[in-house]
DNA sequence: ATAGTTAGCGTATTTTTGACGTTAACTTTG
DNA sequence: CAAAGTTAACGTCAAAAATACGCTAACTAT
């Protein structure tokens, strides 16, 4: 996975947990990962894209590069939220094989920055995923994951969540145009909660940045919901207007 | 600093931002770096406790035992908040001697985890304070620090603001006993704003944890308040409650 | 036509917030 | 020793936000 050759700090990596949204479900964006050890035995499972950082590199840097040439997604906003660095981390013998044979150094502590973000699954996103064996899955059924790299989930679902509560991030997830509807099903997905929708209607409306379209669905078996678009001008102009008044 | 001999990672170390409240201050707990260089220029400033990890060091045990190592601080409750990594952290010239001169290593790039806490500045941890060239600085009124050190201090400071709001912490910076007026000048100390004392007091006596005692102020040249006290069992149980109705 | 579904509006009640009035109890000052 | 100054501690009131629901509209599937 690292670009051999070149200069690599081996005590330090970085990980990103990137959260998306599809068919009712919060997914997070993994890479597969097929090892061959010794003896010839086969294994394959899913971590987090990530690598070890180059000497000089910054940190934030090093998490949009590897996360570019692990997954292709390029400017996609990375938020540090902890580090990992117990120094069991990497306990099991695959992971330190694995890391043995991928960049040939006996390697036995890895103190890792873990990024977030959250991104629209469009088509362009799904293609790369596709194209570099990464795939989006769903939180609830992720697998067992390298390294301890659930933990790391877990911890990065927590911060998603806070943000949601405090930041409109929720749009970020959804396509330009989204139903209310949409929007209170990936509150609840990620909040893991059930919410009144005649309470979130009214909630979430009182947004200014929340404009309606002209166009409704077609096809449902039910009344048809205006479409949405969350303007981001908006949303900035009444951010600085809304920090004047707070003390 | 270092202990000579000890094994350690040159590229990773933790630093400590322990806040304290005395004299109506929010203050910081810094150490003393005396340093002469080769050319016998003295320099004296200031940095956080903090030092590089040993080789297979837990991140948070390393946070704790360079604390105690600094300040004679023991059993503080650290959390860790941000990670600081930039390339060009270790810029200045006296930093880069000053880790030679401590460590006999060539350091030019340490990454860095963060940890912060809130103490009362009791007795016992001004005698340990002074015993150690450690001492409580004015948050306000910081000096010029080693490293990228002032910065932690702010991002470390915005935490301890988030916490404020959202968890029972100042009592943590109190004595035992306190006034609902002292307990106010610090949330106004730590949050940067005034509040409404009447406001405050209904708000804060709201919850049950807050013990009345017997005991008033004696002394004062006004209508002497009750101490009141922090009653943590109360509060456990209060946010187990809690939790239960949250979703 | 009717049943089933979700959209979207509204109402009524309780809780929380924020602004502010007032008396009580102490010390200091003239 | 009375008056002035200060903060404590209680209370009031109106506005705003949160919460629990009722109800009709508009579509598809049967």
């Amino acid at each position: 996975m690292s670009i051999p050759g070149r200069n690599i700090n081996p005590t330090i990596s970085v990980d990103c947990v990137i959260f998306g949204f599809s068919t009712n479900q919060l997914k997070v964006l993994l890479i597969e990962r097929n090892y061959t050890d010794r003896s010839g035995i086969e294994f394959n499972d899913h971590k987090l894209p990530g690598d070890f950082i180059s000497i000089d590199e910054d940190l934030d840097l090093a998490a949009s590069r590897t996360l570019e040439e692990l997954t292709g997604l390029r400017d996609i906003f990375l938020s540090q939220f902890a580090v990992f660095g117990k120094p069991d981390r990497i306990s099991n013998q695959v992971d330190m094989e694995w890391l043995l044979d991928t960049t040939g150094l006996e390697i036995h502590r890895v103190v890792t920055a873990a990024y977030y973000s959250f991104i629209n699954i469009g088509e362009t996103n799904t293609d790369f995923a596709i194209k570099n064996n990464a795939s989006w899955i769903d939180v609830k059924h992720v697998p067992d994951l390298a390294f301890d790299h659930s933990d790391i989930i877990q911890e990065g679902l927590k911060h998603l969540q806070f943000s949601l509560r405090s930041e409109p991030i929720g749009f970020e997830m959804l396509p330009e145009k989204f139903t209310i509807r949409e929007l209170q099903t990936l509150y609840e997905v990620i909040l893991g909660c059930t919410l009144d929708n005649r309470n979130f209607r009214k909630k979430i409306l009182k947004s200014s940045y929340l404009v309606q379209l002209d166009e409704k669905q077609t096809g449902v078996a039910h009344k048809p919901a205006y479409y949405y678009r969350f303007d981001r001008n908006i949303y900035e102009e009444h951010k600085k207007e809304s920090l004047g008044y707070n003390f």
